[in-house]
DNA sequence: AATGAATGAGAATTCATTCAT
DNA sequence: CATGAATGAATTCTCATTCAT
């Protein structure tokens, strides 16, 4: 996607790699504005001609970063995804995942959610494109235990996006949390929210009887 | 707050307002940091020279704009939060007002949330300072609901987060949802999920006997 | 000399003694070019408006402190001119009173000596003028005394340069003397260095008889 | 000591030479507050830009340009220090040499002069102990001759800083004497003021017998 | 392929001076 | 006469990008 003047696509991939690991660091503390190629350069331990041989423009930096924290993001969602079948166990394993990403991808994530504006349109299209499906299985996830009748939603798209929010709330929102809570006490207690405002409530069901 | 070289405070609250609304308009399109401070003055329709007697830098900018905006979601927020007793009536009053200014608010939210990381520190302090005592007066809504047996919460604080960064649903995930529906029914179905979330159910108190 | 808006002569003299004042302070640690019109207002207890209704320029200020300074310096060396008959005595009083201002006067003359430059043509006619008729009248000092046979002196123009000049040593070198040496003793030591190089020793005279 | 962002330090050498001659070139006629970086670039024939690859401040500019001077200075003392034994032949040609420098390099001089109050501390801390190492190195050739007993002075220290401040007699107050005298003729006179001021007369020591 | 020196447009900020009140 | 708000040209410095080696 990132043009380059290199042709060996091995090296290619092995350098944009080196250059995601220096840029992050570079920008964990300064943000992408501030940062400059010149910093990125040394972080990477590249030197800046060489740089620029694997990147046309600074955004190209910018878009690296945000594939590949994505990249991990995903995958891991993924995986929960399909490891497990009953809608229930699915749900909560799922929102799991995403809650313990929020602590341990926070500096990752806070950045995708105030860099992303700075994108160009080609990339900024790329990557919401991604994000959509990101979400859109989540609310395949929703729907189809609505359809089973484990799951009570009459918005699955709006909910997902919910979720999907608050999967960013400990980089957003963690210095008004972390403070005063633990990691496993935030998850659980996020995990209940969204179940209790998911799951069908099976007490009046037998009740009825 | 911010440091002026001019003596009139009506003056300088006047200019400030000035300064905030021309600010803000650049701000939406371009972000803090790609908005030059000869455009913002533009903007605002005062010279360059001027604009500096009413600041002392860039970032005192950022601070006026993050100011104004918090001034009036909090403002509006506390209306709701006095204006109903019943905990029920004041938390789906509070959710509805919350998420109605995640519309009417959405640029100005965004930028809250992507462009606070650039505030100085005495800055940030102070708006996150008053960030949090928002967030302790759903938080203490909350508890008030539960000490009175209509809510179901086993921790406000969190809960209280989770609500404030939904709030700024439409701002960070708008352009996954405004394309699909429309206000009316996003409020609503956000404000559903949180009752659903914290409403103690009636229905298994009465089954029980 | 300075053109002002204001007609009243003695206001307008008492605020320029103002302003002399004001400015010495700010120039005295920061110099002439840092030194801003703002701050020189400010330590002048004067408004900015007002300040320019006693000047054109920033530049007047300039003159007006090195007016002020010459007048000083000038005053005294011309009263120990007029003191003594003597050509040796008078020559010793005169030393002492220049060398004497070098210590009293540091910064005023380091300032005349840093910042002469800086003034524009029309002042800096008049400011080497007067200074001129100063080196002058130790010259003619000079002369009286060879013409009586006291003093030695092959070219009575460049000593009396020297003599000037020393009379900055403090100001200009002070850094290297001031932590060694007191103000009596580097006083004495001047004195006697121009004594010697200018009295006609006697010793030899009566030896030749 | 001055910091660059260039590697190669031969090539850092031979800018900062062509900064230090285009730089002197703009200070000689406006003095270095007056002189834009803009301007100081173009007269280096560097771009701007390549410019601040060598120095990181204005101030470092200023730094370069002393050393060079001071370099100059030094360098064409010390050879006329080592060239002669004789105390006597040896302040002859010291005094010589300094004061023709005082009219070969007036411009240069009289930069030092009046600019090196606007060095910053560290900087001026170097400057001032070069400096006062070459005070130094005249004061020790003048006690040397007392020792031997060709020269008569009772403070060695003040004098050589008298010597030193009257190498600056040019840049300082050439205007006063260079319309009336020539090289030649003060220099001559100068050496002459400070040999009486110094040399034992042989004379009444014989007479005394 | 890699290096790092060179470029100049553009950024934030200051400041002498004017002018309406 | 006095005040202080307004102006915009000019200043120092940074930085993405190019290019010769």
């Amino acid at each position: 996607m990132v043009k380059t003047k290199i042709k060996d696509p091995v090296r290619v991939q092995k350098k944009q790699k080196q250059i995601f690991r220096g840029a992050m660091k570079v920008f964990r503390t300064k943000g992408f504005h501030a940062a400059s190629i010149r910093e990125i350069a040394k972080a990477c331990r590249i030197s800046l001609g060489s740089l620029y041989d694997y990147i046309e423009t600074k955004e190209d930096i910018l878009f690296l970063v945000h594939k590949e924290i994505l990249d991990q993001i995903y995958r891991r969602v993924d995986e929960s995804l399909t490891k497990y079948q009953d809608p229930r166990d699915q749900l909560t394993h799922v929102l799991a995942e995403i809650f313990r990403l929020s602590f341990q991808l926070k500096d990752e994530i806070l950045f995708i959610y105030t860099e992303t504006k700075s994108l160009e349109k080609k990339y900024l299209y790329e990557v919401l494109q991604r994000e959509s499906e990101f979400v859109e299985a989540i609310e395949a996830m929703i729907r189809r235990g609505v359809n089973e009748g484990s799951f009570d939603s009459s918005n699955p798209a709006v909910l997902a996006n919910v979720i999907a929010l608050t999967g960013a709330i400990i980089p957003l929102r963690g210095w008004n949390i972390l403070p005063h809570y633990g990691e496993k006490e935030v998850v659980d207690e996020l995990i209940t929210i969204f179940q209790k405002g998911l799951f069908v409530h099976k007490v009046p069901t037998t009740c009825d009887t």
